[in-house]
RNA sequence: GGAGGGGUGGCAGAGUGGUCGAAUGCACCGGUCUUGAAAACCGGCGAGCCUUCACGGGUUCCGCGGGUUCGAAUCCCGCCCCCUCCGCCA
């Protein structure tokens, strides 16, 4: 949610940035028309709702008094009926407003490139080289059948397409890995570990701009009303909702583990094969909340947070900014991690770490009381993976694998698989 | 799922139709006193929206949404959440 002054004051700047994303500026128009609308009528109403207090208070002293306030109560009644007709105008312009403005996405940060798709992002480093093989690197969806650690026929059996089972040594890795971020992130970057719910209600979805505009990506569990996460970002940053933390006690820094839940509409034909693209999937997901102008160092400091798994896991990797088109909604700024993934002879997402600005804190209602004693002002929210751990394991089996088909564990996750390899006899 | 109790400002906790955005205490901020601190005393201290250059003014908010009334924290209806007990259950 966009801030109404910025709005109503700088409309040419927002049109302008809004155009960058791909807006074609209409819902702004129906914003500004609407605002118009409402701020004349509630001058009004709320005119008439003063004389109508004062009536009645004058009433009041009258009644008490033994006076006769017939004439009195007779001109509120008239006033009365002016007054809800103006409220029902008013519920009916605020329900839109509410509408245009939740579906407003958020402004680019000016560092970011312009650009109307991944063309245009920029690359900002390589760290380590393209893994190079003596022999031909296979693809995970062919190595980890082999090995018996990854059974997508079996996913598919008990839930559908896009689930997947894992085996042995395979379900052994994703646990090793979530631990492994896990105490990365707390022992060694300062993060407090979280474990939030897996479902989450509408106004958690609607605090970090899953809703009203992306429902369909989302699985819905009929009929309570609750929503299966797709991210821990959703109920991670709105665990404070509502509140109004002290400045002091900023930044707050989270690491959560959580499976995640993508309905991955709108994707068919993409990513059919492999754990690339599923509609479940683990994530260690990193959230900071930090006052107003400290948010772009915590933006790096997160980045660099989730880059140090890649390097500790001795994975190949680029640090791409995402142009103003390849954004998503709630982001101001995206830097996204790309993992190199010999099977597809190409760098592929793997964390995505966003800074918010104000605009999840609006929404969900996020705030803070500055040391000097001013008013409260909205958080600002980062979010970043760090990693998706099903793309982890994708580029650990791609990138460790050896000529006998076999996979080498990375030396820091031996310890927590208890074995150096990964063969088909384990 | 059933029965009962409860949701009031940062916290605790009064308030059962008007003078209540709301006592009191704690916390917090400023001041007096003190070498300093504590104590004591004095004063201040919720949020949103609209309006104003500003000072200020208006309006709304006592879990949420409706209703009754000239007037609702207070009465009525629905919903949500929390607590206790019962049921079910990992």
């Amino acid at each position: 949610m966009l801030a109404k002054d910025l709005l109503r004051n700088d409309t040419d700047r927002v049109r302008e940035l809004l155009a960058t994303r791909g807006d074609d500026g209409s819902l702004l128009d129906r914003w500004l028309a609407l605002d118009q609308e409402r701020r004349e009528i509630l001058g009004e109403v709320e005119d008439q709702k003063r004389r109508r207090n004062e009536a009645s208070k004058e009433i009041g002293r009258l009644k008490r008094e033994g006076g006769d306030a017939e004439s009195i109560m007779i001109e509120v009644g008239e006033l009365k009926k002016k007054i809800s007709t103006h409220e029902t105008r008013l519920s009916e312009l605020e329900t839109e407003l509410d509408s245009a403005t939740l579906n407003l996405p958020n402004l680019p940060h000016e560092s970011v490139p312009r650009g109307a798709d991944e063309n245009a992002n920029r690359v900002e480093r390589q760290v380590g080289e393209p893994t190079s093989f003596d022999f031909e690197p296979k693809a995970h969806w062919d190595l980890g059948p082999e090995l018996g650690i990854l059974d997508f026929e079996r996913g598919a059996r008990v839930a559908g397409a896009r689930f997947t089972a894992s085996f042995g040594a395979g379900a052994r890795l994703e646990r090793a890995l979530i631990s492994f971020m896990l105490d990365l992130h707390t022992t060694e970057h300062g993060y407090r570990e979280v474990l939030p719910p897996f479902m989450v209600n509408a106004a958690a979805m609607t605090g970090t701009g899953q809703l009203p505009k992306f429902e369909e990506d989302a699985f819905k569990v009929s009929p309570h009303g609750y929503y299966l996460i797709p991210t821990a970002e959703v109920p991670v940053t709105n665990l404070h909702a509502g509140e109004i933390l002290d400045e002091a006690d900023l930044p707050i820094r989270y690491a959560a583990w959580t499976p995640c839940f993508r309905a991955e509409a709108g994707s068919y034909g993409k990513d059919v094969r492999g754990l690339i693209r599923q509609h479940q999937f683990n994530k260690v997901e990193l959230v900071h909340l930090t006052s107003q102008d400290t948010s772009y160092e915590a933006l790096e400091e997160l980045t660099g947070n989730a880059e140090r798994v890649l390097q500790v896991l001795e994975l190949p990797y680029r640090t791409v900014t995402l142009s103003t088109g390849d954004m998503g909604f709630s982001a101001a700024k995206t830097y996204d991690l790309e993992v190199w993934l010999p099977g597809q002879n190409a760098y592929r997402e793997i964390s995505s770490c966003s800074n918010c600005e104000a605009f999840q804190a609006r929404r969900a209602n996020l705030r803070y009381r500055p040391t000097d004693g001013g008013k409260p002002c909205f958080l600002h929210t980062l979010n970043g993976s760090g990693l998706a751990i099903g793309r982890t394991v994708v580029a650990i089996l791609e990138n460790f694998q050896q000529a006998d088909g076999s996979v080498e564990v990375p030396e820091v996750l031996r310890s927590f698989m208890g074995t150096d390899r990964i063969t088909a006899e384990n």
